[in-house]
This record gives C-alpha cells, sequence and structure tokens, in this order.
DNA sequence: CTCCTCTATCGTATATCGACGATGAACACT
DNA sequence: AGTGTTCATCGTCGATATACGATAGAGGAG
C-alpha cells in the first residue's frame, strides 16, 4: 500500500518575510534557521517537502531510517524555527515548507 | 590600547571547492557546516573574519561578551567544520575565513 | 634567563540533542 | 460503541553543546 496522496493542504499564502536589518539579530536568526538545519536528517526532510508540495508524516517515516518518534521530533524543530508547518488533514498531518523563512535563511547566508 | 594588526597571514590558496553530487552527502555536508553556525557567537566571528581580512583571536574577545576560553572553542568548532584556518603569528594566532567553504555553503543552501 | 602576553586545553557543571519504545489523543470507518 | 490508523508526547538514556575558571605552553621583551 503506496500511500503518496497530494492532499492539497499548504496554501499559497506568504506575504513578505522582513530579513532583520540589525546585525546581532540577524546573527541570532541565522543561527536559529542553521541550527533547524543541523541534522542530515532534517536537511533531508525540508529538501523532500521542498521537491513535493506537502508531505504525510508516514510518508517521510517510511524514507527516514529512523523512528516514527524521532522524525516527529525533527519535524517538530524544524516547524519551531518557522521553516516548515504542518496542517491536520483528518487523522493525518500534513507538512508543507515555508517558503518565506527558507527565503529568508537563502538570503541571510547570502549575505556572509 | 587598540591592537588591530593587519597581519598580513591568511595567503589566497583555494583551488576549487568541491561540492558533492550524492544527495546524502549534501545533506550531511550541508548539516556539519549548518551546525558550525548554529550559534550567534559563530555567526557573529565568521562574518568579523569575512569583513576584515584576517583576525587575531584577542580582537574577537574584546568583542564577543564571552570568556576567552569559550571564544577558543568556538573558533575550533568553525575550524574543525572547515569554515575558517588559524596561522601561528609569533604569540598570537591570526584566523581567516576559508573562502571555498563558505562558497560551498551558500550553493548548497541556495541549492535548497 | 626571567617575566609577560597570548592562546589552547583541561576539568567541571548544566543544558540540550538524538534516539528509542510506550503511551495517548484525534479521527475515520464499520 | 468499538476498532484501527496516524501522529504527538512522555520518559529515559547516552552523547554532545555551552559556558566558565584554572592551567599549560609557546613566544617575545627586558
Amino acid at each position: 500500500m503506496s500511500k503518496s496522496q497530494q492532499t492539497a493542504c499548504c496554501p499559497p499564502a506568504e506575504p513578505d518575510p522582513p530579513v532583520p536589518a540589525n546585525e546581532d539579530e540577524a546573527n541570532e536568526l541565522l543561527a536559529r534557521l542553521a541550527k533547524a538545519l543541523a541534522h542530515p536528517a532534517r536537511v533531508a526532510i525540508l529538501r523532500m517537502l521542498v521537491r513535493q508540495q506537502g508531505c504525510i508524516v508516514g510518508d517521510i517515516v517510511e524514507v527516514q531510517p529512523l523512528a516514527q518518534s524521532t522524525v516527529s521530533q525533527h519535524l517538530k524543530q524544524l516547524k519551531s524555527a518557522g521553516l516548515i508547518r504542518g496542517e491536520v488533514d483528518g487523522p493525518r498531518v500534513c507538512y508543507c515548507v515555508e517558503p518565506g523563512a527558507v527565503a529568508v535563511f537563502k538570503a541571510l547566508v547570502e549575505a556572509l
């Protein structure tokens, strides 16, 4: 039973991502975002979410060589960093990228 | 006594920074580099090193609100991630950016 | 040779990470 | 109601991160 359903969660939204002008704030934000990606599994998850539009947790667990609870914790970290968003879709939860946050991260890194 | 001496350490070098083609390896490398920047102090230090060509440890310690030993540890992490390089300059040590590593990091992030 | 400066390392304490199994809560389906 | 699926949370464990003071070691200055 492959269960890759393209549930149309994660709508557009995203008006504008503010990049901090203050350097100290930029450092803290960049550090927080970098910390969220300081683990290969989280990088892989983010990449997966960027690639396809929204992912069910089960799909991620199938791909990652980790326990379901561990994946859930990684998702929690990505979410609390603001890089992804999760929406309940019936019994499942659909995660998707927060494009604005990724854009801010790219901008901060590029400005290094 | 301000001691900002532009000791001409940190020569050119840098032939070519190889970016891993394999996605898993890219994930691990990105995670390692992101981890190195997962702390505001390290981001600030890297920025400082990018801005001016090479920095004496003492200068960094003066700017950062941290103990000298703590700064030294952060430098060690940045160095073991390959983002900076340190050269002994008499009694001092001059740290400088490893431009190739920063370029790889930017490329990996941009490719997200 | 004897100080003095500069930096790295050691030792320590606290906090967070990363992983897992087990449990709990929400939902669909019968 | 009862059952099964899906995901988050809890509790736990070892490993790592972060911070500091204290110490060691290498180099100049006198």
